[in-house]
DNA sequence: CGTGGCCTTGAATGTATTCAACGGGGGTGG
DNA sequence: CCACCCCCGTTGAATACATTCAAGGCCACG
C-alpha cells in the first residue's frame, strides 16, 4: 500500500479515533488494487480473508442459489463491505463483483480482527458500521415482505428523487435488469411496472425516468421512513 | 432489578469480559418484567428507549406497512433485540409482541450506550451479536429472493428436524399462520404448500410433521449452509 | 453495414393472494 | 354435561401477480 493511498482512508469514520499505531498496524499488510469491471471480487462460501473498502467505481454484492441470483445490494465510495464475516471470521455470505472500474483497499482480515480486539474506538466504530448495515438489511426485507414489485419501484424512484435532492427528473445509474434484479423481479416485470406507472404519472425514456406529480405518486407507494430513509 | 435477576444475564456473551463496575452502571436502572401473550411490547416508529433481553417465554419481531403485517423473527431465550436500534440512538424498525408469557429484562438505553462507550470488552461483544443478527438477516433475506415458497418451506422443516437433532418428527412450535407469516406467505398458501411436499414424504398431523425420507425432501430443498446454517 | 447486448412486448405458464365457505377442537356459559 | 361460539386450519374458485420463453426493435460498437 503507497503512502499516499493512506490520508484517503484515515478520514474513514471506521478509522476515527484510531491510535495511529493501530491504524499502521492495520494498513501494514494492506494493498490497494484497481479492477476492471465485471470481475467477481469473492464468492459467497470463501472464507474471509480481507476487509473490503471501495474507494472509486461501483460493487455489487449479490447471492446466487440453484442457478437463480439476485442483487443484494449496490455499494459506492467510500464503503466498506464484507465486515460481519472478516469479524465473526465466517465465510461470506454474498458474492461481490465490479460494475464500473474501481478502486478497492483490502486489509487483511487477520489484522483488523486483532485491531478490533485491542482498540476500543475501533470497536466503537466496527458497531456504528455494523448497526447501520443490518437496519439497511432490515428495511430491504420489510421492502421485499410488505410490498409488491410496483410499490417497490414508486418508492424506489422516490428515493432516488430525494438522493438527487428533490429533482424529478432521475437518471438511472445502473442496467434496468440489474435495478430488476436490486428491487426483487425479472427485467421484464421491471418494464411492465414502468408501465403500469404511466398511470402515476412516470415517464420512462432510456435511463431518464419523469415523475410527473410527486404526490400521486406518493399516493400510491406510501412511503415510510422505517423502510425508506437511507440514514435512521 | 432484583438482586436474584443478576446472575442470569451476567454469563450472558453480552457482558462476558465486563468489569463489575460497567455491569452495574448498566443494571442499576434496570427492571425485569413478566408480560402475559399477545401484549405488544413496542411499536415500529418509537424511540428505543431500553435494550430489552429475553429470558423466558417467545417474542414475535414482525412490521406493519400499509395494512399488511409480516413476521421478521422470533426471539427465544437468552436472546437479545432491537441492539442495533439502541446503539444508533434510532427508531425501532420492527415492533415486538409475546408469544407466550414472557420474563423481560429491559435495560435503559442510555446508559447501554454509555457503557459501550467506555466498556471495550461491551463493545467488543455488542459487534459480535451485531454481526451475527445482520448475517442472519442476509440469510433471511437470500431464503426470500431465491427461493419460492415450496422451497423456503422444505428448508424450514429441514433446519427444525437438524435443529430437534436430527428426528424426522417435527413438533411446529407455532400456530401455522404465524409461521407462514415467517416464511413470507399467507396461511392459505401454506397449506397448499404443506400439501405439495406429500409427493416428498411430508405427512402433517395438526402440529406434527412427519418426514418420510430425508433425502427426498433435500432433493426438493437444497439446503446451503449460507442460507440456513444458524451460526456461522 | 452487420452484430451483439439491452430493453421491450406478447403469450403462455406458474406462483401466490383474495374471498368465501366449511369443519373441527377448545373454551365458555347455560 | 351439553350447546354454543369462536378461532384456526383447510379447501375451492376466481383473481392478481410474477416468471418464462420467444421474438423483435433499438442503439452502440466494431
Amino acid at each position: 500500500m503507497r503512502e499516499s493511498d493512506i490520508p484517503e482512508i484515515r478520514r474513514l469514520p471506521l478509522f476515527d479515533g484510531m491510535s495511529d499505531a493501530s491504524f499502521e498496524q492495520l494498513t501494514r499488510g494492506a494493498y490497494v488494487q484497481t479492477f476492471p469491471p465485471q470481475v467477481e471480487l469473492l464468492h459467497e462460501g470463501d472464507s474471509s480473508d480481507f476487509l473490503h473498502i471501495l474507494s472509486e467505481g461501483s460493487v455489487e454484492l449479490f447471492a446466487r442459489w440453484n442457478r437463480r441470483e439476485t442483487t443484494m445490494a449496490i455499494e459506492h465510495p467510500l464503503a466498506v463491505f464484507i465486515l460481519a464475516a472478516t469479524i465473526r471470521d465466517a465465510p461470506y455470505l454474498m458474492s461481490a463483483r465490479t460494475l464500473e472500474k474501481a478502486r478497492i483497499i483490502l486489509l487483511p482480515s487477520t489484522d483488523v480482527r486483532a485491531v478490533f480486539a485491542t482498540e476500543h474506538a475501533f470497536a466503537r466504530a466496527v458497531v456504528t458500521e455494523l448497526a447501520q448495515s443490518y437496519r439497511q438489511v432490515v428495511k430491504s426485507s420489510k421492502d421485499l415482505r410488505l410490498r409488491s414489485s410496483i410499490e417497490r419501484l414508486a418508492n424506489y424512484l422516490l428515493r432516488q428523487r430525494a438522493a438527487g435532492s428533490g429533482d424529478c427528473a432521475i437518471t438511472l445509474a445502473m442496467e434496468k435488469r440489474r435495478l430488476a434484479s436490486i428491487l426483487g423481479m425479472t427485467a421484464e416485470n421491471l418494464s411492465r411496472a414502468f408501465k403500469s406507472l404511466q398511470a402515476y404519472g412516470v415517464q420512462v425514456d432510456g435511463a431518464t425516468v419523469t415523475i410527473g406529480d410527486p404526490t400521486d405518486l406518493i399516493r400510491l407507494a406510501k412511503p415510510t421512513p422505517l423502510i425508506d430513509d437511507p440514514d435512521r
